[in-house]
DNA sequence: CTTAAAGTTTAGATAAGACTAAAAATTTAT
DNA sequence: ATAAATTTTTAGTCTTATCTAAACTTTAAG
């Protein structure tokens, strides 16, 4: 049985470890569970003897396995539940967080699968983030930050590396959503802010904004 | 802040204080949780400083208003969370109850109001158990149990008293569902035993299935 | 290459919730 | 009405997950 906080730790450490594939530090999980690193260092031990981390001291770890298929089914979880209460209730995409960080520890094999074909089986949540499937493959999209494209160019929007809420109230506010159509009409090279035409509606944002949007050209 | 364990002790004390409205025993609490009686002592103690029921050593304890509140609210999410399963995803009226134990905790009362919602404000889950509205209210139904239906009489099955697995699949075995016509045809003073027409089909059914069936007459 | 700084682990403590064993109070039975 | 049986509480222990403070490694600087 894996407890409810060795599921948060696993799913940070998969996180934290998900771009580059090295080892994590204790003290980035730490910071990422808002806790001290005496207490990642604990529970570190328990996930290495219930073999779901491969851990040496001092060397930071990496996810086993196991440990990656229980972090991703708990990020699946986490996922169909933001595509529920989106989809279906009637929430918006910066309020899901909290909520679907309860949902995901709901132990129920039954549950996820009826939920997911409840949903018709949806690829993505509602920031764009891919959802795993039942074995664990998680879809990969190409996609790239809106702060790399090169003037000129053409591309839309297919995710948020922020999801934070202000920052999804942000995008709220001025109309970009996911799906929209956003052409680079100019780059200022000196505060790395761009002019951008918004499903056409022209807008200058902050090297912050273009630097946690993901898009896709086409 | 009541947590997961307090929510269940207060449902446990509000379901054995339903009836007779006198205090509740620490070794029913303690049985009904599958606990000890010292571990019902200190979470009685612990529920008492908190204000959420008046107790005093030796005599049991009663819901304070606080404590009834808490409980029921616990209450209306898992029933709403049973309609869900059942209406929404394809669980059987037997399969809910584990999962619904579990998204009863969660905390957001936006989430409550919405599935509320969603599932078109229910009165009743799908063992006929009345949901309480957002106020705490209970909508109380008229029912019986078929047992104390007199021969020749009709009514109208309404809920089950024993929500177990077992018990709800030898219903669904023998085709009586909530809303089943039921007809007493005559009764057996020997063991208690009855013989009723369930929608035009005719079958004899133990004392233990007629003291766990709620009926309304009509 | 040695030492200071940063990062990590250990040791010992705490709080929640549960348990066992024993003591105390209440209830039942003679 | 008192002894026996039952129920309830208390005292002390355990586990999980956390913390602080101190000790220990590793890394970085000079």
């Amino acid at each position: 049985m894996v407890t409810l906080s060795e599921e948060n730790y696993l799913k940070t450490i998969f996180h934290l470890g998900r771009h580059d594939k090295v080892s994590v530090s204790t003290n980035a999980i730490a910071q990422k569970m808002e806790t001290k690193a005496s207490s990642a260092t604990d529970m570190i031990k328990k996930l290495s003897e219930k073999g779901l981390v491969d851990y040496q001291k001092y060397k930071g770890v990496q996810l086993s396995e196991n440990g990656r298929l229980a972090a991703i089914s708990v990020i699946r979880k986490h996922r169909l539940w933001e595509v529920f209460l989106v989809n279906k209730l009637s929430f918006s995409w910066d309020e899901v967080h909290e909520v679907a960080e309860q949902l995901e520890h709901i132990k129920s094999e039954k549950l996820t699968l009826e939920l997911e074909s409840f949903l018709d089986y949806p690829t993505q949540d509602p920031h764009g983030d891919p959802i795993p499937d039942s074995n664990g493959s998680i879809p990969s999209t190409q996609k790239l930050l809106l702060a790399k494209v090169k003037q000129g160019h053409q591309c839309i929007c297919v995710g948020v590396k922020d999801s934070s809420s202000e920052f999804l109230k942000y995008l709220d506010k001025y109309k970009i959503a996911l799906g929209s159509q956003i052409k680079v009409i100019s780059k200022e090279a000196y505060d790395e802010s761009m002019t951008v035409k918004i499903d056409d509606i022209q807008k200058t944002i902050s090297k912050e904004v273009a630097q946690n949007l993901f898009v896709k050209t086409n």
